[in-house]
DNA sequence: GTCTATAGTGTGATAGAC
DNA sequence: GTCTATCACACTATAGAC
């Protein structure tokens, strides 16, 4: 018998709001089955096992994540602005009191030293996204030299992302101003 | 009653092959045991938990890292070069076949969402030298723009090691390219 | 006196049966 | 949805080897 989809909301959920904050092996399936108000039992008739859970959880939010970049897209004036739009997503997305403590994609690849084939499809389908869209915005910006600009541009945006992880706080604008550095500056990268 | 110096070594040396490769948590205290041939009570004596080994691992890893990334500023033939310095231990400093997958540190801090206080002054402290010895190497290069210069670079090598946990190859040489650009045009940081 | 070997405890997890 | 079997893990306790 199918599941329903409102149980599979509330899942997806809660997975969301306790795997990516807490650590997926740190929070236990149980506590996932609390604040979902769901049993055991549907869990593993809908995703099959933890991990199946976490990649369903992954997708959901690769997604909404692509839907939010595309929103700041939309909203820019230029070029340029396109390109570097993913630097305000990178904080707006993370609001609300229930978000990732640093990412969800990078946090679910440290945490799996060879993560089973579900899980490292949905990793390796967010790193796709982010250098191939990348490369796309900044073709109109620096032409020929999109592909090593959006190459470094993913290493800005997975170096703000790690910086959650050190104490103090990570300031927003220091990965935008060094983006802008290299946007302006893309010789520098031969 | 003491503990001898090379049962320690073996401890350090097990824990940093197994619990900076696989993951802390993913690594049963066993596995540590067997690959350093010690009895689990000696490890209890020596460090009383498994965060414990943890910390001193991470503690006797940032004094390795400090007097790398020594050498390569004393090869270096100028400022400049000592600043940029730090990119060529990154990868140095992860050779050999049982070295952190990606980041001892980093991995560390995202492995617990609150670290013990033992962890959480290791992982203080190798952030804080990180952040300090930039803003002294920066400082006869750029000047007044010195901490603005390294906060950008932290983010540069924490962007870094983050790559290692993406698909594909992490190219060693976009950090130094980025981290050049930055160097060569420090204003763009103001 | 420093460590090994081994057995054992308590806890809490995943998973699946009912 | 409850309830339970199974197991893995961190840690302890003991007895004796070198």
């Amino acid at each position: 018998m199918p599941i329903r989809d409102s149980t599979r909301l509330r899942l997806l959920d809660a997975a969301d709001e306790l795997l990516f904050t807490r650590g997926v092996s740190a929070t236990p399936v149980d506590r996932v089955l609390e604040r979902a108000g769901v049993s055991p039992a549907t869990l593993y008739r809908a995703y099959g096992s933890k991990e199946g859970l976490v990649a369903a959880a992954l997708d959901r939010r690769h997604q909404e994540w692509l839907a939010a970049w595309d929103e700041a897209i939309a909203r820019a004036p230029d070029d340029r602005a396109r390109l570097l739009a993913v630097f305000d997503v990178l904080e707006d997305f993370r609001m609300g009191p229930e978000r990732a403590r640093w990412c969800a994609f990078l946090g679910t690849a440290a945490e799996y030293a060879d993560p089973p084939p579900v899980l490292a499809a949905a990793l390796r389908q967010e790193s796709a996204s982010m250098r191939q869209r990348l490369t796309e915005l900044a073709s109109p910006v620096v032409g020929a030299r999109a592909p090593a600009l959006a190459e470094a541009l993913t290493l800005v945006v997975s170096g703000q992302l790690a910086m959650r992880l050190r104490d103090g706080r990570a300031r927003p604008a220091v990965a935008r101003a060094v983006a802008e550095a290299l946007v302006d500056h893309p010789e520098a990268l031969a």
